[in-house]
Parts: C-alpha cells; structure tokens; sequence
DNA sequence: CCCACGTGAGACACGATTGTCTCACTCTGG
DNA sequence: CCAGAGTGAGACAATCGTGTCTCACGTGGG
C-alpha cells in the first residue's frame, strides 16, 4: 500500500515531467493502475501535485543531506550537492514549472527550508573567499533551481547527455563560461 | 487596428508570465476588450500562444541584433545581448514554460534560427580563447535561456531587483560563483 | 440624417476533465 | 470454503474553458 503510493507518485513524477498537462487518465494508466484507484490514493488533482511537491521537498532534502554542505569547501559541496540532485532534477523541473505551487500565500514551507539551507552554503563560500560577493546568494540559490532544470528539460530532449548533468550544471555555476587564465 | 493588436498581444504577455493559465476571459478583461473581440484578433487560445511565441522570437531576434553578436569580444557580446534581451525576458519565461510548443515536431523555425546565432556567438568565445572549451555551445545558449527565465521569475518575485537582472545573468553565466583571482 | 462598421454583452452548445458512484471480479487470510 | 478488502471498468453529473452566434449600442463617414 504505502509501496504502491510510492509507485504511483513516481510513475506520476516521469510522466508529467514530459507532459505536464497529462490527464489524471494518463497518470493513473502510466502508473499501471485505473483511475479510480488514482482517485483513491490521491483525493484529485492538486492532493497529487501536492504530494509531488512534498516528495520533490523530501528529494531535495535528502540529497542536500547526503551532500554534506558543511563539510569542506563549498565549491566541492556545491560539485556534490548538484550531482545528488540529479535523480530528482526532472521532478524538480516539473514543480518549477508549476505555477499554481507559488502564486497562492500558502506555499510548502519546506521550499523556504530549502532555500535558507542553499543560500547558507553560498553564504558561507562568500565568506570563506571561495566565492564572489556580487551575485547574493538568494540569486545563486534561484539559479542553482533554474539550471537543474533548464539541464534536466535539455536532457529529455537528447540536447544534453545524462551522464553530463552534473558537471554542466556545476561547472557553469561554480566557474562560468569564462575560461580560467590559471588551474 | 494593427496597433490594437500589438497592444494585446503586450497585455497578454505581461499577463501570462505572471499566470500562465489565464483564461481568455482574463486575457481580454487584461487588454481592456471583450472576449468576442479577442477571437476577432486571435482564433482561439493556441493562436494567441503562437502570437506571442512570433513576438517572443521577433523580440529575441531584435535583441540579438541590437547586441551586435560579431562585434568585439565574445564576452562584451554576452553582456550586451543579455542586457538587450531582459524586456522580453517575462515573454520568454512565459513561452519557456509552455511545453505545448516543444512537444509537437511543428515547432517554430524561429527557435532554431535563434538558438544557431547565439550558439554561434558561444562558439566564437572558445574559438577566441574567452570561453572554456568544456561546456558546449549548446548548453550555454540553454543555460542562457534558463538564466533569464529564472531571473525574470526571481524578479517578478522581487527576490532579485530588476536593476540587477543584467549583471546577475551575465556575470554568473560568463563568470560563474567562483571568485576569480586576478582582474 | 442614415448607414456601415466595430464593439461589448450575453446566450448557447460542445468538449474535455474531473470527482463520485456502483458493480463485478480477484485474491488472500482465517 | 468463505468473508472481506482492494481493484478495474464503466456510468454519471458537474464544472470549466472554449468557440460560435446573435443582438443592441454608438460612433464616424458619406
């Protein structure tokens, strides 16, 4: 049971992460199962996308966590915190692209979790001298999101290779399109 | 008449990219007319997209022009192209977003025309020596893309200032989050 | 003045999607 | 074997956005 809701929302995840106006028709039958017991998992449409958000929040927590923020340099933490992002990068793209997730006041508080926990590790490569103090880190932090998803919407498209992501995203974070002189 | 249409066509941008479901209704109650006079101007909801999506390109295309993308360094032409883009940076966000245009293999030539120019403009930077040679053309002009989709969202927000959209875009685009060295 | 044109307002039907319900089927545990 | 839970299939009404139509208004030119 509690299996099969995970199944479905992950099903539900690849597949409007393609089609983001996919049918809760087409949901149900991507996830191997009828409508009706789409219905009795999730009351409708909007308890689906909320559910999506929460486990896109819980994604992104976990690989947050797994990438140890704290520890070393923040350039390195950043380098692992876009690689453990990957597997959630599609999800991700699709709740970015979500617009009734934002509009409303009552948004998951768990994106503000999130974001403070992100622009802390920007804070501290600014402090640390790592990074550069003219881009704040609530930008760094919007365009970490933008670039996951920009990279993960490339890849379903076969304009990026998979096994490219992280280090295309990284790397344009961290180092920009300028070449180094030293290194 | 001419000059009606144009006005509508604003109206529903500036409209759209701050609620990309907006009904017909709403776009027109937006431009200031009737719902009837909006089909009179546009068929119906995917012509008015596809409007926008001619407008969203005839802007970039403008931009690019006025950018100058042969002109001097490749790093200048960045700048210049991201500063020149950020009014229809909302309309792209928009259009970026609407998945109905990707999906189909009938999608606007103007893309690809687009997406070739400023591909060409990333590729002389490396040819030149001011680009590193490890991030593809392509996935810069995606990231380019995606950055001001983002920023152009982040300022709708007011989590970015609209002031800073052109520094903020171009300096972590072409110089990353790493703090440089020399300069 | 009068007519033609464009417009706004509203009615209407249609299609798509949704949410709810019922019913028959299947499997599993006692 | 049997009871019960879970499921699939389908019917159903309700809702919403859309596209089309009609009609009345007013405005400007002939």
């Amino acid at each position: 049971m509690a299996l099969d809701r995970d199944h479905v929302l992950r099903s539900a995840a690849a597949l409007l992460t393609r089609k983001s106006t996919a049918t809760m028709d087409e949901v149900a039958k991507a996830a191997g199962i009828s409508r009706a017991t789409l219905h009795r998992h999730f009351a409708g449409r909007d308890a689906l996308v909320r559910a999506l958000e929460a486990l896109g929040i819980a994604e992104c927590e976990a690989a947050l966590e797994r990438a140890r923020p704290e520890e070393g340099s923040a350039t390195d933490a950043v380098r692992r915190l876009v690689r453990e992002i990957q597997p959630a990068a599609g999800l991700l793209a699709f709740l970015y692209g979500e617009s009734q997730l934002w509009e409303g006041d009552r948004q998951n508080a768990g994106w503000q979790r999130l974001d403070t926990r992100i622009g802390a590790l920007f804070q501290r490569g600014q402090q640390s001298g790592e990074f550069r103090i003219d881009l704040t880190p609530v930008w760094l932090t919007e365009a970490l999101y933008g670039l996951t998803a920009s990279c993960a919407w490339a890849t379903l498209d076969g304009r990026v290779a998979a096994r490219d992501f992280p280090t295309m995203v990284a790397e344009l974070l961290l180092g920009g399109a300028l070449r180094r002189e030293e290194s």
